[in-house]
DNA sequence: TACATTTACGTAACCAGTTACACAATAAAT
DNA sequence: ATTTATTGTGTAACTGGTTACGTAAATGTA
């Protein structure tokens, strides 16, 4: 295909481009994982990264955090804890809800994640051209949706209903 | 949530934002044809421009028009056709191959769905501060992905191992 | 203290992609 | 003409998100 049509496409097809490149790095991540011997997730990083600097959290702490659902994290955490990498805790003041945090097997395994992490971070470098421009892109477009979303734009925007 | 921990960590945070952005849009698309009573999905969108220009076209021509699997397409076609916006025909010359064509009623309601997308459009100009700034950064890093992608660039910048 | 509200987690059903595999039909090669 | 390779589609199992709903525990309020 020499053509790509989402390309072609302009402003229309830039949503699915979005898309395509977030899968792409999803999925080339799990088989660099998978290749390295490693049985982790790729959507596991930052919740590695976020007990790592926080300790203990609960459920709702992380996916507030990540700014996911926070059944998207319900259904992490099983896998999670079977593979062994995380340690769960109950909180004795209040029943509802539980502690992650990272397991010693975890901690063991940590400075060979950092090192795929870090040549994850420079293959990322790389990809950007050694600058912050999507960088900053990215964050302007984070704002604005902050603001007022893509919804709540296109609502405004459509002619004569 | 005040802080934003994605963006907190820099590039390791990149691939993520990437992800909630792509399902940010296509979530709220979901529910702005929910809510004008269209029952599309986010996904055809380029199936419908696709069918536009080409008139007919196979599964694996789609696929490869998009950049996606071919079971991606495989398996959007029965809702598409079950709501009546598709139709198919056999290729008399090719017994495993068929064609897609978009319905009378896709035809129809085109001229509906078209002020949408134009909304969409405008609203992503907004999103953006109208300005190409950020398709040209994601069209670099497209490009740098075809050179070398992700995983072959994490695989060779991976110190000892 | 009783009742209402909010919070934390769990579950189900859905959307949207992937890889791996199977298989029949066509095309290419010998 | 037969065999081999390739192509087009289908299916299964998986990953990773969402919304909607349920429920028990904690909190706030009359």
């Amino acid at each position: 295909m020499d053509v790509d049509f989402l390309v072609e496409m302009g402003y229309s097809g830039l949503t699915g481009r979005l898309k395509r490149l977030s899968d792409a790095f999803i999925n080339q991540t799990r088989t660099f994982y998978r290749e390295h011997e490693s049985d982790i997730e790729p959507n596991w990083h930052m919740i590695f990264l976020l007990l790592q600097k926080n300790e203990r959290m609960t459920v709702t702490g992380i996916a507030d955090s990540l700014q996911l659902s926070h059944p998207a994290i319900v259904k992490l955490i099983p896998k999670m804890k079977e593979r062994g990498y995380i340690d769960t805790q109950l909180d004795p003041l209040d029943n509802r809800r539980y502690h992650l945090m990272l397991s010693q097997k975890a901690t063991e395994k940590l400075p060979v994640l950092e090192q795929y992490w870090t040549a994850g971070e420079k293959a990322l470098e790389e990809l950007l051209g050694f600058n912050t421009q999507l960088l900053e892109e990215i964050k302007k477009l984070e704002d604005r949706m902050a603001e007022a979303d893509f919804k709540t734009r296109m609502d405004k925007l459509l002619v004569n209903e």
